[in-house]
DNA sequence: ATTTAATTGACAGTATACTTACAATACGGC
DNA sequence: GCCGTATTGTAAGTATACTGTCAATTAAAT
């Protein structure tokens, strides 16, 4: 008879896997993104979109998936809604008529200015409840871990690949 | 003249963020979970799902939220995919007739033994880059990081309240 | 130079994750 | 026992995140 034992099931097959783990401080960090963030009627995505346009502008939408790691499909989406708040706008490249060069605008740029200190204070809370040296160990050791796994995700960073024929601005 | 020197913006303003780096950890997390358990047709979410109904059979959608941190509204959904593959059941609660409790099926039952060792597979894999002492570190300051913060998500964990009532079986 | 292959943006489809709202039901104060 | 309130499941709407596929276009192979 096989499988005659089969292993009793604890809630610790939930609560100790890191990937439960790393659901939910991605959720916590995501809420109090929009929190200290509400004035502003920007995501996280969209927030990380914006910082990329502004650090390279005139980039396409396949580069700017590349150096941020989000998926090219989800990024279109998001692409349309900063351009309907009038946040980017989108150019045909001349050289390449498949290509929408992305920029930011005024209204743009202005808005990144504005939430950078919400955006820092975000990212400080979710780590306040560690004293300090437990904070820079567990940034040093997420930094390293999203690094050695980067060909795990389904969509790797591909930083400098990605801008290799660009400016070299960011 | 206000304002007249905005900071410069680099990538450091996504890559170094917590937030981002929670990002990315769970998208990996995700892909090395659908990887490894692709012969099983079942999510992270649906196996917490799945996971919890086990050990609390009888339990409703509400508390089924509350004992895992995920959404009501998200979570309903994912109980009408696992009804849909026969892993769950639905029964109208005799007491109170808002309420339908959760059953595993015998086909449920089975899953969850026979895709255990896979998931413990995608769980090591995510952290098998680090040295086993740096992954105990890390393991243990994500769990405490994640407990400190319960309250700032929007789903807080309320396993202890979510049972109050019940059999007490988990 | 012409066929083949790769790239780009777009679209459809599925699955989380959250918000607000709602009807049915249950429960509290009185 | 009635009434305001809370709870439960559900639904609609928005935003990621991924899978495919597709047409247009470009690049590469020969």
């Amino acid at each position: 008879m096989p499988n005659s034992k089969p292993t009793p099931v604890t809630m610790d097959a939930v609560y100790t896997a890191p990937g439960y783990l790393f659901r939910r401080m991605q959720q916590i960090a995501v809420a109090l993104f929009i929190e200290e963030c509400k004035a502003f009627d920007l995501t996280p995505v969209q927030y990380a979109a914006l910082v990329t346009i502004s650090t390279h502008p005139g980039i396409d939408a396949t580069r700017l998936s590349a150096v941020i790691a989000f998926d090219r499909s989800t990024l279109g989406n998001v692409i349309e809604r900063l351009q309907a708040k009038d946040y980017i706008v989108r150019k045909p490249a001349p050289e390449d008529k498949r290509v929408k060069l992305l920029f930011l605008t005024k209204a743009g740029a202005g808005v990144l200015n504005e939430i950078m200190p919400s955006v820092d204070k975000a990212q400080a809370r979710m780590l306040q409840p560690l004293k300090p040296a437990d904070r820079k160990t567990l940034l040093s050791l997420l930094t390293q871990l999203v690094d050695l796994n980067n060909e795990a995700s389904r969509v790797p960073l591909r930083a400098e690949d990605a801008l290799e024929h660009l400016g070299r601005s960011g």
